[in-house]
DNA sequence: CATGGGATTGACT
DNA sequence: GTCAATCCCATGC
């Protein structure tokens, strides 16, 4: 994984995000659930142009965006696209896979398919806070790794955002078919090549 | 400076 | 199915 692989359309990293990993602070999980989100619609942060929050959203890709929600949820994103390009990828749900106790400590659930199935609940799981705003990630603290060997030919699926009252329309989430890890069921139906 | 609205979750009916 | 919790920040006066 490097630093060209987020400087692609929006599009293509959600989907390409699926099967790879995160991990932070002992605990990691693959990533089974993504959604994409651009600054030329206004579901997107960065809709509104540059400003103090969104600054990050039009930085250098590969970057952490990490904002508060509802006011008690952090959601992790990775930047995409050139600087200059508000775009970034949330990450919605993870399949654990090292660290299960400590996410099963830091939730308070034990379900290990409970743990990290949202956007707010893998931020908890992994203990991921606001302060990792900005940072990068390929070097850490949070890092995002490339796809494992079972993860190669992942199939994936394409769906409607969630939670959003905007842009309700686009098909801009992508999940790994048939996971049992994901927020949501995905619709059975679209797929979407992984390349 | 006051206000309103969330890229959610968990508890409850 | 409904609904409150809780805080950051964009917007408008």
């Amino acid at each position: 994984m490097n630093r060209s692989f987020y400087n692609r359309p929006v599009l293509e990293v959600a989907r390409d995000l699926i099967g790879c990993v995160v991990t932070h602070d002992g605990a990691a999980g693959v990533i089974v659930e993504t959604e994409a989100y651009h600054d030329s619609e206004p579901a997107c942060h960065a809709f509104v142009g540059i400003t103090p929050r969104t600054q990050t959203l039009f930085g250098a890709p590969g970057v952490a965006y990490v904002y508060r929600s509802y006011g008690i949820h952090a959601l992790l994103n990775a930047v995409v696209e050139p600087p200059g390009v508000g775009a970034a990828v949330l990450i919605r749900a993870l399949e654990p896979l090292r660290g299960i106790e400590q996410m099963q400590v830091r939730r308070g659930v034990s379900r290990v398919e409970a743990l990290c199935s949202g956007p707010g609940k893998l931020t908890q799981a992994l203990g991921i806070g606001l302060a990792l705003n900005g940072t990068n990630l390929l070097h850490g603290p949070v890092v995002i790794t490339g796809r494992r060997a079972r993860w190669r030919d992942v199939r994936v699926a394409v769906d409607r955002r969630i939670g959003i009252t905007k842009a309700v329309e686009l098909p801009w989430r992508f999940c790994a078919t048939g996971s049992r890890f994901l927020s949501r069921p995905a619709l059975a139906a679209a797929e979407a090549g992984s390349a």
